[in-house]
DNA sequence: ACAATCCCTCTAGTAACTATAGAGTCAAGG
DNA sequence: CCTTGACTCTATAGTTACTAGAGGGATTGT
């Protein structure tokens, strides 16, 4: 079975242009092409498009991504660094979240301060926001 | 007191390029020059140059807070508005940590199905992220 | 006088797409 | 046979908030 583009990207859940942009990229290798100029998909390239897509809605970066594809083409190796890659990953998703959550403390610390309805020019969080102390030096 | 670009950039704590950057887009209003053609920053300009920074620590978007610099001159108005744009945002980082949160997990799993040293073809994070179901159909 | 350091404008690069413009291909209906 | 519509092609620019560089001018210190 072949298929051309837009039958591609619907079954992976995608955009036509996100599958031309992965080619692109060099992430999805480039298919073969019918009389009149259509890329034309096999099953195997559909799987790789699938397995992008998987990664990328686990926000891995399109890095990680190619490395992963490369890593998985050397069966005999030990698969050491495809852990090194996702725990690293972990890592980021990690950090992302302490600094958002940090975020919304200093948020919701900052929207208790209005005192409820009243006029711009008294209101706590004009106040404090121009009056910020940490970027002054 | 006046200060030159340098000088600005250091005190709000940030590149020099990047106040050239908020003047092109508008955060910044167009500061003196000097003879010799450099920026000069009053006091003023650095206390909102400080603002703008200190709402880009709380990870605010640019057009948030030029809003909130536009509402911040009509101090006569009810800062219903500014609690909108707070609120806005607080619920942008919320659903930015549910998101991260539930991501957590899936790369948790994914990573607990590699049963150890092994090669890469029977690694189980291999085989997860290429048979996936999900962006199947 | 000269070097180091600052500053100027303009342009391009980042990540991962998304959205056009302008053209070609293909199947079905009248 | 012709046309309409849906699909595809390439190439280019836009998104966000900067960052980095080229190629030049200004200022400062020795
Ligand atoms: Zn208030
Ligand atoms: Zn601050
Ligand atoms: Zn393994
Ligand atoms: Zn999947």
């Amino acid at each position: 079975m072949q298929f051309r583009i837009g039958e591609a990207a619907k079954r992976a859940g995608c955009k036509v242009e996100t599958v031309r942009y992965y080619e692109q990229m060099g992430l999805l290798p480039q298919p073969s092409r019918s009389e009149g100029n259509y890329r034309l998909y096999s099953e195997e390239h559909l799987a790789q498009l699938r397995f992008i897509r998987h990664c990328r809605s686990l926000d891995m970066p399109l890095e990680d991504i190619r490395n992963l594809l490369t890593l998985r083409e050397r069966p005999r190796e030990h698969c050491a660094e495809i852990n090194a890659l996702v725990d690293e990953h972990i890592d980021r998703v990690n950090s992302q979240m302490a600094l958002l959550e940090q975020l919304r403390e200093s948020l919701l610390t900052l929207r208790s301060q209005c005192a409820g309805p009243g006029y711009t020019d008294s209101c706590e969080i004009v106040r404090e926001l121009s009056t910020c102390e940490c970027h002054d030096s």
